[in-house]
RNA sequence: GCGCCGGUCGUAUAGUGGCAAUUACACGAGACUGUAAAUCUUGCGGCUUCGGCCUUCGGGGGUUCGAGUCCCUCCCGGCGCA
């Protein structure tokens, strides 16, 4: 093997008896110390939020998205404007999704009440026939080679393959970008999870030749993509493929872990696939979030993490605390003159109030959404990084199961 | 004083004889996991064994099988004339 490792990632520490380790990633715009949660700016903004308050509440790294950044405005543009770092005023690591979500999103999910995390009690209920919903509406269809999207925005329709999102990706210019791939319901049956996967591995070769071709000055690292839905056979095959697939000596730099999962199903997905994946590679949980949820996979090894929930719940008016989420417009906080998470040392803990915050968000003042933002970012990127540090000083036990007390109540 | 118009669930409205009565806002509660999302759902007279039951459209009285809706009267507000 003599491929280069465009992100170099160093493990300090593992936690004795698990698959969890910290360490660090290197990449063009700076280390990322890992486990490490990665903020969601999809459309090259972090919604509400300026780059130096998202630096300041502590995130390392910022992932935007391929499909929207592709519709608007436009990957040749993001180029022109010297890339994503440079449009978008961040100094720091970088990443983009692929596309692969909005397959799920805007295809099997579209105008359902399904979701990347279902709370399902009784697993058989995830499996009943695949209903003929062919007739459903979507924007996004799987096609022979790639999927058509229709655009939210305009209605234009526009074919991504696995090529075309790779080209798309290099043109934004992230730091670690991500292969095409399928995201699944967990709803789908098997013959149809295997086909998916199949499908997700056929693009993910194509992803990595196509990557190959365009990056002649190795400055782009390409993750590869696992899927399998919540079969241990198919999880298991995809880790495998994925972490042995190579195209002229060159293999993926790291690895994502993707699907939309039941929330019972997680933790064992998790542990198949990083039981086999490399040891050597940086692992990212592909849109996963809770604070439960992060500790199972630190635990499981995942050194990255993104999710969309400190910044939609912040602007919807969800808060984050030690004991658990709070919802700031409820009657009880109109006069609280407390901040919203005692203790908590971030700028909006720090200088505001909940009843002043619980105005803002009466109000429909802007700044309620990016103080909550700001505020939840904090959260979650600090509890990370404390879980790092007890993994570095022999207490991970010990955290999460005092953490856990508190918050879960 | 006379004439005209008007008084509906917090606010603003719809309703001009036929099921507590429209819509918006406000208010209450909830949801959100690689962002179709500063969004969405839901409740908003009272009680309920969830099938209903009771009380409501300024007050009082009347017509009618049935009244927010028609008639009389009173109260309140606006406009016009004295």
């Amino acid at each position: 093997m003599c491929y280069i490792n465009l992100v170099k990632f160093t493990i300090e520490k593992k936690l004795k008896g698990k698959l969890g380790r910290a360490g660090t990633i290197e990449t063009p715009h700076g280390i990322i110390e890992t486990p490490a949660f990665v903020v969601v700016g999809t459309k090259g903004t972090v919604k509400s939020v300026n780059p130096e308050q998202v630096r300041d509440a502590g995130a390392q790294v910022i992932l935007g998205n391929t499909y929207h950044l592709y519709l608007q405005p436009g990957d040749e543009t993001v180029k022109k404007m010297g890339g994503l770092n440079k449009m978008m005023n961040w100094h720091g690591p970088t990443m983009t999704d692929s596309g692969g979500f909005q397959v799920f999103s805007l295809g099997a999910a579209y105008g359902k009440n399904i979701s990347k995390v279902i709370q399902i009690t009784d697993p058989s209920l995830l499996i009943p026939e695949r209903f003929d919903d062919t007739a459903a509406p979507r924007l996004a269809k799987i096609g022979q080679d790639g999927v058509s999207f229709t655009s939210h925005l305009d209605g234009s329709v526009h074919y991504i393959t696995p090529e075309k999102s790779i080209q798309i990706q290099h043109n934004i210019g992230a730091d670690i970008i991500f292969a095409f791939d399928e995201c699944t319901s967990p709803a789908e049956d098997l013959k149809y999870q295997e086909e998916a996967l199949d499908r997700t591995h056929a693009w993910a070769k194509r992803s990595l030749e196509e990557h190959n071709k365009l990056n002649k000055e190795d400055k782009i690292a390409l993750f590869g993509i696992v899927q399998g839905g919540r079969e241990e056979k198919l999880r298991k095959k995809s880790a495998k493929v994925i972490s042995e697939m190579e195209v002229d000596g060159k293999s993926f730099d790291g690895f994502g872990i993707g699907g939309s999962f039941a929330k019972e199903d997680m933790s064992t997905a998790v542990e198949w696939v990083n039981e086999i994946l490399p040891e050597e590679k940086p692992r990212h949980l592909l849109g996963i979030g809770e604070p439960e949820d992060l500790f199972m996979g630190i635990e499981n090894g995942v050194d990255l993490f993104d999710c969309v929930l400190p910044t939609r719940l912040g602007r919807n008016g969800t808060l984050y605390t030690k004991t658990g989420k709070i919802h700031i417009t409820n009657t009880e906080y109109r006069e609280n003159l407390m901040p919203i998470d005692e203790g908590c040392g971030c700028y909006t803990c720090k200088n505001y109030t909940k009843a002043y915050i619980a105005h803002l968000f009466h109000g429909k003042e802007m700044l309620g959404g990016t103080l909550a933002s700001i505020h939840n970012i904090y959260f979650i990127v600090n509890l990370v990084k404390n879980i790092r540090q007890s993994i570095l000083d022999d207490n991970f036990e010990e955290l999460k199961k005092e953490f856990m007390l508190k918050y879960s109540k």
